[in-house]
DNA sequence: ATATCATATGAATAATTGTTCATATGTTGT
DNA sequence: ACAACATATGAACAATTATTCATATGATAT
């Protein structure tokens, strides 16, 4: 049940399967497409800013509903969702002082589950 | 088409739409599965270790090969490998003096692509 | 045993990032 | 115009983390 060994080079710096090298080397992803999905993911990576999507998820909130519920300070809650509208996971409406944040679109919604089921083994 | 503003008190620090708060409160979920969510989404936020799983899935590969095929280093890749172990995204088998490693589950494949959708737009 | 090779790992360093503090912006009501 | 309030933002600081460097481990072949 041995796989071939066949093919393995020295691995000096650099050689090693080379077919295999090559072939993943030309299906892989553009560097470009990388980074932004490593952005995407590193918004989801912070415990303060799943608390807010997820409590978006369920309605929309203000700023200070925000920083009450979480108990945290208003600027930290204003910092993360500068965070999280500059990556479009969510939208907001003026009315009057108070700003109503809210989830961007449902697609966030299942990202969550995913992740969810994961760590629900 | 006014929101009703009955309910909006003061945000000295805290009080706010307290039914909303209230509600949403109690339906949050626990913190340490928002930890635990946290941690997962992290090692999904950087830039090495995507390109490692998305390698991965498309072929089992060796330290080596993945170092080269990432014009990276052996350790840094290895360190890599060793975040992606503990989070149980990878599994590896030995033969001989290499080590070759693979996704755990295809779990992992279906994050991907939720993320690319909404990278893609 | 010894040399060689693939991989792992600890310590150090550099870069990134979340929160706090102080302050600015913009809106409402007087 | 002014006071009060909700939110935003820049700078500073602390904590986290990815990579490098040096070295360790474990396996193969001679």
């Amino acid at each position: 049940m041995k796989k071939e060994k066949d093919n393995i080079e020295y691995c000096g710096q650099t050689i090693i399967h080379e077919d295999i090298v090559k072939e993943i080397n030309d299906r892989m992803l553009k560097d470009e497409t990388v980074m932004a999905l490593a952005e995407f993911f590193k918004v989801f990576g912070d415990s303060t800013r799943l608390k807010i999507l997820y409590a978006l998820s369920m309605s929309e909130m203000c700023v200070c509903d925000l920083a009450a519920l979480l108990s945290m300070s208003q600027s930290a809650i204003s910092h993360q969702l500068k965070v999280l509208r500059q990556t479009r996971l969510i939208k907001y409406r003026k009315d009057g002082k108070v700003v109503y944040y809210s989830l961007d679109d449902d697609h966030i919604r299942r990202v969550f589950e995913q992740g969810l089921a994961h760590v629900n083994e």
